[in-house]
DNA sequence: ATTATTTTTTAGATTAGTCTAAATTTTATA
DNA sequence: TATAAAATTTAGACTAATCTAAAAAATAAT
């Protein structure tokens, strides 16, 4: 079993790789972890040792397929937690990530089966983020960041890209939740900004948002 | 802040000390909590390092008013999340224990200030035992061990000693739950069995059992 | 009141996770 | 393609929490 660390290392570089499907580099994984190389290179041997990642020296990290199984458990915990968060506790939902990354190491597996169930087994997390279910399974969705959206395209908002606080409160703002139709009403070349009309509303984001809103058309 | 670690002595020794009232030797402590005295010797100087816990060699150790409230508020979590398991998600009371230990050591005040609200600011924890408020104040309610009652007295039962889950199973066969009614209507002098009436069913059980049901008249 | 027993503490080691500084390997550049 | 720069790994050290074995102190028993 892996430890609370491992877990942590593990679902970073699940995340770096895109789901198992490139590499990761050391300095890569340290930056992400806030840590250092060296202990990045520790880990690395640690958990290729417990053949979750394969590794190969001076050329990073590869998830292995029982790896991208334990990393997508604890995806799964961290978006059922997420949801009870904001949809049974009231948070809102650029609250909940620093709570949410405490949970999901809880470990038993008849907890998570119930507050799936309780929850009415949610198939997005507040953000739009698809929750594997108990076996680790997650339906692919094609996702589209905004930014690459032509001008006169529309598509419905179905994630945000990072979870940072501000940027999920200014989203919030401008009413741009998962879920919601957008549509990209002016584009301007010379800095990639955009005009958008969400609902009723026009507004102007610059490319450093629209990169972080993920839509599906 | 105490890590999880020194969390869990540190509401071990509140409970063997009976709520501070008491000091708790070396050896208790290390077989409450599955360690060697030489582990907890090492613990206990890194608690009262930090002044939740007050020691003299050889003599034991003591709680001090901020261990008291540290302990509370540990405790007012653990309690808090069993409520939740019971109630919300339906587990049953003899399951709740093991994954309550885990939730206790979760850090966020509004996770458990929401969690609280949600639960409708329960009093108790499903098996009778009262939830401090936030401050880590609880209120004292006279708890007599079942097995001190003379024939023919009734009371209340408003919580279970100890936590073990087959006695748990026992007396939720019997009916044995907090807020229920129990007159003692027989008792054997010979081993200290007694028979009780709990509603309308009269059951046999051991001095084993009756010392474990706390009542209040 | 000595001696024996039990309890507790100390000393020294071990594992997990981390660090700095130095060494090594790869990549970029002149 | 030799050399400089960047990335990565190794070596050695540190803290937290634990252990075993030995020493020290307190308690019990003869």
């Amino acid at each position: 079993m892996l430890s609370l660390t491992e877990e942590n290392y593990l679902k970073a570089i699940y995340h770096l790789s895109d789901g198992g499907t490139k590499s990761v580099l050391t300095n890569e994984l340290a930056e992400a972890m806030n840590t250092k190389a060296a202990s990045v290179t520790d880990m690395i041997k640690k958990l290729s040792g417990k053949e979750v990642i394969t590794y190969e020296k001076y050329y990073g990290v590869n998830v292995t397929n029982s790896g991208k199984t334990e990393a997508l458990h604890v995806i799964r915990k961290h978006r059922l937690w997420e949801t009870f968060l904001v949809q049974t506790l009231g948070f809102n939902w650029d609250e909940v990530h620093e709570v949410a990354e405490q949970l999901e190491h809880i470990h038993s597996v008849r907890l998570i089966d119930k507050l799936d169930e309780f929850l009415g087994f949610p198939k997005a997390d507040p953000h739009g983020d698809p929750i594997p279910d108990g076996k680790g399974r997650i339906k692919a969705q094609p996702q589209i960041p905004l930014d690459q959206l032509k001008e006169g395209y529309q598509g419905t908002i179905i994630a945000v890209k990072d979870s940072d606080s501000n940027l999920l409160k200014y989203l919030d703002k401008i009413g741009a939740k998962p879920g919601k139709k957008i549509k990209v009403t002016g584009k301007e070349e010379y800095d990639e900004s955009m005009e958008v009309q969400i609902g009723e509303k026009k507004v102007f984001i610059s490319k450093e948002v629209s990169r972080n809103i993920l839509v599906t058309q």
